[in-house]
DNA sequence: GTCTATACTAAGATAGAC
DNA sequence: GTCTATCTTAGTATAGAC
């Protein structure tokens, strides 16, 4: 944000990151990350004032993306175009740069819901999933509408696949998820 | 197991487990559920030799209940109604009184991963996932057969529900799940 | 079977030198 | 901007009395 630069801040956040997916937020520690770095704890804390704080400027840029996503998705008047464009949306979010702080999040709800931008975020993926059910009557076409959005993060998470998520997975969750959020041409209610 | 017999065992189950699921399995510690219980450290350390002890009693019967649904699930011939099957059952055990078990699972994955009880559990669960999409060399009807099983795991987290789970959310999550898996009427490949 | 007291470790964080 | 040194807090775990 200001005028120095020698680029170990955007170093920080890459190993930080990297340790955060592989091993979680709470198994990694201040020293892990410096070692890593080559640097010393004191010199991570010149850069963020807290643990946290690393967090946050992680999170921060997707955050304000999903509240686009949800602002955007609320003014729309066709619901079924709605979810679809959403959908579609996320998955462009997952594919960019933003698909290691989506799994991120995915696996450390615990520990992001105790920090505030964590608790924040969670609040906004809890308005998409609300939002992808809201037009449904019937439980099971809600669920199912739902789901579409849960296929984009199993998409994403080498945890339900065989191998690590590729730019074709991605595609493949996409299209699963277009497929649940469409209205059932022979369902029921 | 043995013979002495003051339920305080049992006691310390409930209430860590209640702790686990609220607040995730890193950010409890055996000093709050020893406080809860009105107790000390040290009478907890009678029970379980360590913390990832009582987790590992916890995850116990259903590593059990799992490895047989994974072994019965294999000497099927009929793929179709084997995954019906399996999908069944693991909606049984999570009706049953896995559910919190379950989904206190679902949650803390990274912290389960350092535990060797935890370690075993997620080799189960990626062994269902496999078989799950075994049958199916679209990678779409892969997917989807997959998600089935997500689709049981999201009907029993109020992370992704407007309520708590009950036995009706359940038995949607169980509808949509068979409906993933079943074959595409008039679909591709 | 449970408690008091305490050891040990590692975490996050700060002060002040260079 | 990074270091050394240190503080504080909290965790898991143990020894030994009751």
């Amino acid at each position: 944000m200001a005028g120095r630069r020698t680029d170990t801040r955007e170093r920080i956040q890459r190993v930080a990151l990297d340790l955060f997916v592989e091993q979680g937020y709470e198994k990694t520690s201040l020293r892990e990350i410096a070692e890593k770095l080559g640097v010393t704890k004191a010199a991570l804390y010149y850069h963020f004032r807290t643990k946290e704080d690393i967090v946050h400027s992680l999170i921060e840029d997707i955050g304000v993306s999903l509240d686009e996503i949800v602002e955007w998705a609320r003014q729309q008047d066709d619901p079924v175009r709605a979810r679809e464009e959403v959908l579609r949306r996320i998955s462009g979010l997952i594919q960019g740069r933003f698909g290691p702080i989506m799994r991120f999040m995915q696996d450390n709800q615990p520990a992001l819901k105790e920090l505030h931008a964590g608790h924040v975020l969670a609040k906004r993926m809890k308005e998409l999933f609300r939002f992808m059910g809201a037009d449904e009557s019937d439980p099971v076409a809600q669920l199912r509408a739902r789901l579409a959005l849960v296929a984009l993060m199993v998409g994403n998470n080498p945890q339900f696949l065989d191998e690590n998520p590729t730019a074709a997975s991605a595609d493949v969750a996409l299209r699963v998820a277009l497929e649940l959020a469409s209205p059932r041409p022979g369902a029921g209610t």
